[in-house]
DNA sequence: TATTCACTAGACAGTGTGTCTCGCGAAGAG
DNA sequence: CTCTTCGCGAGACACACTGTCTAGTGAATA
């Protein structure tokens, strides 16, 4: 029972890769029909890989939505908003990090619908995913309206407690969808009417 | 083999009363656990009937929900706005509504989180229930844009379809309850929020 | 008294999940 | 070149839920 030493590099780079496919083949799916619901099996088969690989990879169900979810996260570009860097005004500061996740929104709609319903659903069917999301979201909205309250940019009465709720509200994906697909209006349009609702509401 | 004629008084009283029964003990199940899956065995044994008679008189797991749908738009009064009776003043009867339907919202939020939801993942399995709610508050809030502008009481440089879109999206559920569970506040915070949001959006 | 009808009880096939065991075959170590 | 390791496939198993169908039972009604 001697305890050999193993660097892995094919190895390890073949096990990512059928993780990787996995993953691509749910996406792919709920792209396909994001109103049927998904089964392993299907993924499997997606993925040309064997339903217990999945189990042996992701855990659970919920550990590959989980996973899903914070692949969506990192390669979406989620914080590509972020990514551009603080400017010195607060106000464009914000529409601009509304208007980048816009586009995210719609590329990723299906998925983000059904990762969204899901966690409502059951909060567990999707590991943590969804709610990580939120809470770096609600971070963020947080930071700007306290850098609008600094720069005197909110909306007299308007403290920034308030500010940071309605700021998340208002531009979550929830809002997109509800304009996006609840009223069919194209991703233009919707990004302008999510900045101005944002502008109307909590900026001076 | 003579048609005999049968007034059913007792009898359709009798049938009335279990498919009540049914719709409440699904409304009481989804209460208590909202995060967990509903089996149609569950709901039959707390409404004290046979898993087959949910079957016979709704005819499928679908059917329940789109009765229960439909039961809450009635037994909710989501049209207590309306019946208040549209007074003088747009913008007053505006607001009147919306505040009329978060206790509403608040109320039965569980039941319609799980109903919204359920109608994302999968249109077909809450039969049309939600769509017509859906519907019925587009027309609503159609209405309410239309007769803001005829008393000029809309935003400069805001369409009546502008108006309508947003008015849709802004006073929905799914607003409230991204207020209401999503931000953890009180119920006439959000109302008082709601309001607010609409009047700077939409409003002159 | 005869009939109709709401409802029960339970079998049945189908589909999904999650776990576990066995075994192959190729990457890696010596 | 041999032996180990490990990623993965194949498939069985128990369990839960759905939807359909059949054969009743008992009370309301004619």
């Amino acid at each position: 029972m001697s305890t050999r030493k193993y660097e892995q590099r094919l190895r390890a780079d073949a096990a990512e890769e059928t993780r990787r496919r996995i993953l691509a083949a749910v996406y792919q799916r709920l792209c396909q029909a994001p109103t049927e619901p998904v089964s392993i099996e299907q993924v499997a088969k997606m993925a040309g890989v064997s339903r217990s690989t999945v189990y042996l990879i992701f855990g659970s169900r919920a550990g590959l939505f989980d996973a899903l979810g914070d692949d969506l996260r990192g390669r979406g570009g989620f914080n590509r908003a972020a990514d551009a860097g603080p400017g010195t005004d607060a106000r464009k500061d914000l529409f601009a990090s509304i208007r980048a996740s816009v586009p995210i929104f719609a590329e990723h709609r299906e998925v983000l619908r059904v990762l969204y319903s899901m966690a409502q659903l059951d909060p567990d069917a999707v590991g943590g995913a969804v709610q990580r999301m939120a809470e770096a979201r609600s971070a963020g909205m947080a930071w700007h309206a306290q850098r609008l309250a600094e720069q005197n940019e909110l909306r007299p009465n308007v403290t920034v407690d308030e500010a940071a709720h309605l700021l998340w509200s208002l531009s979550g994906f929830e809002t997109f969808d509800q304009l996006y697909t609840g009223r069919a209006l194209p991703v233009d349009a919707v990004a302008d009417l999510m900045v101005t609702i944002v502008e109307r509401v909590v900026c001076a």
